[in-house]
RNA sequence: GCUGAGGUGGCAGAAUGGUUAAUGCGUCGGACUGCAGAUCCGAUUCCUGGGGGUUCGAUUCCCUCCCUCAGCUCCA
């Protein structure tokens, strides 16, 4: 098992990862609320640890990953009123969605993805043993957290209760003791969906399904807890407060890995804001590689400023010289088969391509730094410029040592995989009959039909490149 | 105001108490092309927010100031 070092949010300082039970890993990252669609924020999350599971799972460890599902809440039922839908449907519908487009994200790490609704007898229980432990109060059919109850509330994000802004975004609710209490126990408004409890019919709220979820499929404690930054309070600080007292064990999470977030044009992204980039026209725009390459060509716990119309596009370009290559080695060992004889790689080459590979793992091992395994995969390719300009010289065996870099990229990011080119969309005879006749028009000196041909070609889409006396053809944005 | 994360070349973004501070994009040259693209070769050697301090040496450690973003009970 590979010696990994990560920061922790709560102790505020990098150290040696040490599962509870090695090789498990029990990890758990805030899933959704789906009431809207995905924006390219949330997929910064679900790729970072998408990809973390990955790495983790390639060194050994066997990583249990759970996502939650928030299908009950305050903004599904606002939601669900404004448009006449009964909320939990809304959330299933919105749920549908999330899930092809993480597909599509090729988020492939999740073991499952439990659903609030489902843990209400557990949500109950917890309830009760924080009532009973003296940490809870019913008040008017609802249950709050006495937070004055549990001394380090507060502890991961350096909070005090007492020095919150008085009055900000308190809702001083009637029945509660003090602003900061939060609820754990809603109830029951006509016409929302509604739950029985020994405190009447009601609704979770919203920190309780979490730790409820957890506690259940992952124990009192566990090894790896993700999120967006902006959750850190109150969100996990409830949770913690929560688990802790319910069970009575501590520290619940051993680390803490809280995700810059994402910021459009240097502003977060709000609905209210009305600058909210949607995950799916991400997709469809670019690609799932070259979003993905976008997020891990910085370090997670960094912020990420998106900028609509430079940050995709410069991504693009710069992931399209690795695809490119890998494009290329792909296909070449494609054709050559498992046998080809040919040169065979120097023993430098070899071995550059062997600590290359190391040097990909170590630079995720230290707080798990895509940043830096995507410059050495770019060194790497830089480095061995000449052997990629060679390929058809090669052996087989050669090729597929070359490949070794690529297929760590697949595996653990998610990029530089198998050939996804979609040929099948069109239609190679005719391509081919237009490169004839441009091979025409340019052997008799046509050169303006030439390229009148090849500008056609690459209205559809269909990019026409020289190599010497041959002529390839390919999709544009081969990355996709 | 309180809490947290940041400030690195034209841009994006790593790293480190010590050889020329990664890598990529962009730009500029060159090779190859009818031209272009892709690819290859080379250049872009006076970039670590300001000011102090510790040190033989600071971008890194300490103090202080300035600025940006986020959180302060909807948020990934």
């Amino acid at each position: 098992m590979r010696r990994i070092r990560l920061y922790d949010t709560l102790s505020r300082e990098t150290r040696l990862f040490q599962p509870l039970v090695p090789p498990r890993v029990g990890m758990f990252v805030c899933g959704l609320t789906p009431y809207a669609d995905a924006h390219i924020g949330h997929g910064k999350v679900a790729v970072t640890f998408d990809a973390f599971a990955r790495a983790l799972r390639r060194w050994g460890y066997r990583v249990f990953y759970i996502q939650n599902v928030t299908n009950i809440d305050d903004r599904l039922i606002a939601t669900g009123g404004a448009t006449g839908k009964d909320p939990l449907s809304l959330a299933d519908q919105h749920f549908a969605a999330w899930r092809n487009d993480m597909d599509r994200l090729g988020i492939r790490s999740v073991n499952d993805y439990p659903h609030a609704t489902d843990f209400v007898p557990e949500i109950v229980a917890q309830i009760r043993q924080l009532v009973d432990g003296g940490y809870a109060y019913a008040a008017n059919g609802s249950v709050y957290y006495d937070v004055a109850k549990f001394a380090r509330y507060g502890e991961l994000s350096g909070q005090k209760t007492e020095a919150l802004r008085p009055g900000a975004r308190v809702e001083p609710e009637p029945g509660k003791r003090a602003p900061g209490d939060f609820v754990l126990w809603k109830a029951a408004t006509p016409g929302e969906p509604t739950w029985d409890s020994p405190w009447g019919p009601g609704r979770p709220g919203w920190h309780i399904e979490d730790t409820a979820i957890t506690v259940r499929m992952l124990g009192p404690r566990y090894d790896v807890h993700g999120a967006g930054l902006d959750l850190k309070f109150p969100h996990h600080e409830a949770e913690i407060a929560q688990a802790e007292a319910a069970t009575g064990e501590s520290p619940l999470v051993n680390f803490w890995m809280h995700v810059g977030l994402l910021t459009m044009k240097g502003e977060k992204m709000s609905k209210s804001l009305g600058n909210v980039y949607g995950l799916h026209e991400a997709l469809e725009e670019f690609g799932p590689e070259v979003v993905r390459f976008y997020y891990l060509n910085a370090h997670y716990r960094s912020p990420l400023d998106f900028v609509p119309g430079i940050s995709l596009e410069e991504a693009r370009e710069a992931y399209g010289s690795l695809r490119g290559a890998s494009d290329r080695l792909r296909a070449e060992l494609l054709a050559a088969g498992p046998d080809r004889a040919g040169e065979e790689l120097s023993s430098t080459e070899v071995a550059e391509t062997g600590r290359t590979i190391e040097k990909l793992d170590e630079a995720l091992s230290e707080d798990f730094n895509t940043r830096e395994a995507i410059a050495a995969l770019f060194s790497w390719t830089g480095q061995s410029a000449s052997v990629l300009a060679k390929l058809e010289q090669l052996s087989s065996e050669s090729l597929s040592t070359l490949l070794g870099p690529f297929d760590w990229a697949a595996a653990v990011l998610g990029l530089c995989g198998g050939i996804p080119l979609d040929e099948s969309s069109v239609v190679p005879e005719v391509v081919q009959a237009s490169l004839d006749a441009r091979a025409r028009a340019r052997d008799r000196g046509d050169f303006p039909e030439a390229d009148r041909i090849r500008d056609a070609l690459a209205a559809a889409g269909i990019v026409v490149e020289d190599h010497g006396g041959v002529t390839r053809w390919r999709l544009r944005g081969s990355e996709r």
